[in-house]
DNA sequence: CGCGATTTGTGCACGCCTTCACAAGCGCCT
DNA sequence: AGGCGCTTGTGAAGGCGTGCACAAATCGCG
């Protein structure tokens, strides 16, 4: 706080402003309050911090801090414009192109996210799909051609792809992340259970599904043994929602 | 740190110990230690820290202080006991009982989520899938019938099922998140992009494709934004292995 | 025009987490 | 038996994130 980027010219989604710096937590949150925004459904034109935080589950202090980090987009004793507040988040989170995104690995997982009808309604189109095995190239899923995965430089260049999905088997995840890297991909997820090294410069994100339940079930074992203990409390302090990932 | 329970009986999983209470950061990193554990495959007894912090993609500081939550089970000058850590990761991890989960929504995600092979061999089996539409309340995917949602009290209380995955549009997931509430369940994975209000007690995570793309694209839009600036430099500090989640 | 109701933006304090740096402990070799 | 090298376990410091509580700002109404 009390930081610079407070006189420039904050605004106009085209005018590029010195491009703020947020704290990972907060670009974190941001997705929550834009998916909160869009799911208001009302005509209503602003929103208060305190329906918004209640919208996307969070604290309403948290949500103001984390929007002051972007500007001031609110009137005090009205609340955020709903339309400005949309397209202001949507440009910071770098959403006003729809971006291409390529999968790799259409197996079981990939499949599944290759059909996911999620994504394009929230600013991402699937653009390309490969796999290794020669059984499924040539396959078509929901209208996308699956390519063999030698084709990835060629594709990726032609559709300047930034973004990468991997869902193939943890063993060939680090070929393919390589290959990623190679053809210009600088962010991936990776749906693989396993570690990626990747240079500098390139974002990875991870979802592990296994790691989510052993989370969950850690949380079991413990609530288990409270119960079992003399005296033993059930809830702790769990709480109405929680977040993680 | 200079807990108490340090004393104790740290043991022998069966005993029971006062149960630890390990921050979330270090709860969360644990199921990755495991599963660098498990990818060793070499038959080495024992190893150090720096070794299997590089396996596991974290700091080797970080994986001690982790460690030392869960008491002393390593030898100085020579390193972890495989077999051990192991066993006491699984232990407090609660995965020396394969635990029971159900999926709620088998559709798209839901169907390959059904069929994903890699919940068997992490300490989990899905023992039944749910669906309200009709069209698929019948339908066997990986050797699992489908059933009707209205059975879910029922097969809950069979199978003891403690952990629930949904997988439903977001539409019906708080529908869905009652029910298996109502059915015992106090632990929720959720895969629908909403929130989820639940009781005290029960824990909820909650993964978004959709969400760790946007993060992503911000990185892209930032990264971006500074190539295209005057002496802007491109890397600035993503290091080999961004985390998040 | 002024006042009160409302809501944002933020200074501040607290707690969690990370990281460094090192003492304590263990095994091996001579 | 003694010393040396290696590795763990942890105190301490710093940074980050959260949440409270309040001042500043805006609108609407009399």
């Amino acid at each position: 706080m009390s930081e610079q980027r407070h006189g420039t010219t904050h605004g106009a989604p085209g005018a590029v402003p010195a491009f703020p710096d947020l704290p990972e937590a907060t670009i974190a949150r941001l997705p929550e309050y834009l998916r909160a925004l869009h799911n208001l459904e009302d005509g209503a034109e602003t929103i208060s911090s305190e329906g918004l935080a209640a919208a996307a589950g969070v604290n309403s202090a948290k949500l103001r801090k984390d929007l002051s980090h972007l500007g001031s987009y609110g009137t005090r004793g009205v609340g955020y414009d709903v339309a400005l507040l949309t397209a202001q988040i949507e440009y910071i989170l770098g959403l006003d192109q729809r971006r291409a995104v390529c999968l790799v690995g259409v197996g079981n997982l990939g499949h599944a996210l290759a059909g996911y009808d999620g994504f394009a309604g929230r600013g991402f189109r699937i653009v390309a799909l490969f796999d290794a095995a020669p059984g499924r190239v040539g396959e078509v899923i929901n209208g996308l051609l699956v390519r063999h995965i030698d084709e990835l430089p060629q594709v990726a260049a032609e559709e300047s792809i930034a973004i990468g999905v991997i869902a193939t088997p943890a063993s060939a995840a680090q070929a393919v992340a390589d290959d990623l890297v190679s053809a210009g991909v600088t962010s991936i997820l990776n749906f693989a259970p396993c570690v990626l090294s990747v240079p500098s410069g390139v974002d990875v994100r991870k979802v592990d599904l296994a790691i989510e339940l052993q989370i969950l079930s850690f949380h079991e074992h413990r609530k288990a043994s409270l119960t079992a203990l003399p005296g033993g409390r059930v809830n702790g302090a769990v709480g109405t929602e929680a977040v993680g990932s």
